[in-house]
RNA sequence: CGGGGCGUGGUGUCAACGGUAGCACGAGUGAUUUGGGAUCAUUUAGACAGGGUUCGAAUCCCUGCGCCCCGACCA
């Protein structure tokens, strides 16, 4: 793509409205646009690298047998009084809104009750378990208070999964098998190092833990103890001596860290399916209850925690996973020369996103860093007479200068 | 929801004593320039909304709205 059609342009200043590192510097470098609190617009370059989280994510959640699908957003109240979740004193960040005949509906939250619903149109026997399904979708949360840019918003992006088994033994195999899927996703993110399963509090779901993943970050919002050796945490929230011995946890090997959730996993048991009456019935004629399990990654919030995290005074440094192109190319007053390399480029599938634009080179390499493709490739009189392209990877300061063909090869290893 | 801070062109601004709304960036035009946001000329565009005090309000007061931060909350 030709940066000189991209309607997006960087900007030198962050905004003034935005203390948040990812914030301030994704809007700086055209990503997203606020659209208010905690509501966010995804500007071609942002589309970019969130379709490629979603990427990952639904390629991770394909393997371990996920069948993706998509409920919708507006939601009849009466699922939701059956559960108990309609009344604001349980549940006080709906948004609420009305038919024109003054029929209320709920603005999804989350889609435990939707799914139940649709899943009981399908589900009676046992035949039909284990299975899990998953959607990519807005939610929408009335927080009191948004905060941190894209990391807590009112309107985000969601990966939510349900599985349906039909006893508890079927349940740990799926739960265990999307638990091992996630550390996939993070690690595919360059977040699997500092990224931490969590025991948490279960919430009203369940007297069981749940497991949070929790990427350490100083911007977080959680405080987590995390026992580096055996690779797992626990959450302030539920720190207490008696928790320690059942996880089998040992305060001494505890160190405290601030961390950002960016998924949960929930044993739900059969709380919801009994409460919307779905039940299954055995080999031997029994009517059984159904165990849920609930599974979200917050593929926005994800976006925000790469973007804070892998990021210098420069800029962005996108990891080549979810980088909105592979490569930026600059044309130092070598237009068509460059042309000529991009189409060469992108001939082999590689994405390009070429500065075609009629500006100082500094300006260029400005623009450059602060974007974050993580290779950049200079075309200048300079770089043809040493021979061919200075190619410069983001997180490097060294440029190298190699032919068309080397770049080709580099690029594809 | 409690507390605090703030609201000036598209952006930024601890710019302006209650008295001519300034500067920089951006954008447009022309010229020069072309390896780290270059230079010159020129143009463009602004007080969150409503009310009040005052001869006069960006400035003081009230109400509303919006934004940020801390805390609580986070199914």
């Amino acid at each position: 793509m030709k940066q000189s059609q991209l309607f997006t342009k960087t900007k030198k200043e962050a905004p003034s409205d935005e203390v948040a590192k990812n914030a301030q510097l994704l809007i700086r470098a055209g990503f997203i646009h606020k659209e208010m609190a905690g509501v966010y617009a995804y500007m071609p370059l942002g589309l970019r690298v969130l379709e490629n989280i979603k990427r990952i994510v639904r390629e991770e959640m394909n393997a371990v047998g996920g069948q993706e699908l998509m409920m919708t957003t507006l939601q009849p109240k009466e699922i939701w009084e059956k559960t108990g979740r309609w009344d604001d004193a349980k549940v006080d960040n709906w948004f609420k809104t009305k038919l024109v005949n003054g029929t209320e509906l709920g603005v999804g939250l989350t889609h435990e009750e939707p799914i139940v619903d649709a899943v009981s149109n399908y589900l009676n026997s046992y035949k039909g378990m284990p299975f899990s399904v998953y959607q990519i979708q807005n939610k929408f949360r009335n927080e009191k208070r948004a905060k941190s840019g894209i990391l807590r918003g009112r309107e985000f992006l969601m990966k939510d999964m349900y599985t349906f088994c039909k006893d508890q033994e079927q349940h740990e195999q799926e739960y265990e098998k999307i638990v091992a899927a996630y550390h996939r996703v993070y690690a595919r993110l360059g977040l699997g190092e500092i990224t931490y399963r969590t025991y948490a509090d279960g919430g009203i779901f369940t007297p069981r833990f749940s497991d949070e993943f929790q990427t350490l970050t100083e911007v977080g919002e959680d405080t987590i103890y995390v026992d580096e050796k055996k690779r797992i945490a626990i959450n302030e929230e539920i720190l207490t001596d008696e928790n320690l011995k059942k996880l089998g946890l040992d305060r001494n090997d505890l160190v405290a860290k601030k961390g950002v959730e960016v998924g949960n996993t929930f044993h739900l048991e059969s709380k919801y399916t009994d409460a919307l009456d779905l039940f299954y019935i055995d080999e031997k004629g029994e009517k059984q209850s159904i165990l849920m399990g609930c599974y979200g990654i917050g593929v926005s919030r994800l976006m925000g925690v790469v973007a804070e995290l892998f990021s210098d005074d420069k800029g962005l440094v996108w990891p080549e996973n979810v980088a909105p192109f592979a490569v930026h190319l600059l044309s130092l007053g070598q237009d068509e020369e460059t042309e000529k390399i991009c189409i060469e480029l992108e001939k082999n599938g590689i994405e390009v996103l070429f500065d075609d634009r009629d500006a100082q080179a500094g300006a260029k390499f400005a623009d450059s860093d602060l974007i974050g493709i993580p290779c950049r490739v200079v075309v200048s009189k300079k770089s043809l007479a040493a021979g061919g392209l200075e190619v410069k990877m983001r997180n490097e300061s060294e440029s190298k200068i190699m032919t068309v063909e080397e770049l080709l090869q580099m690029l594809k290893k």
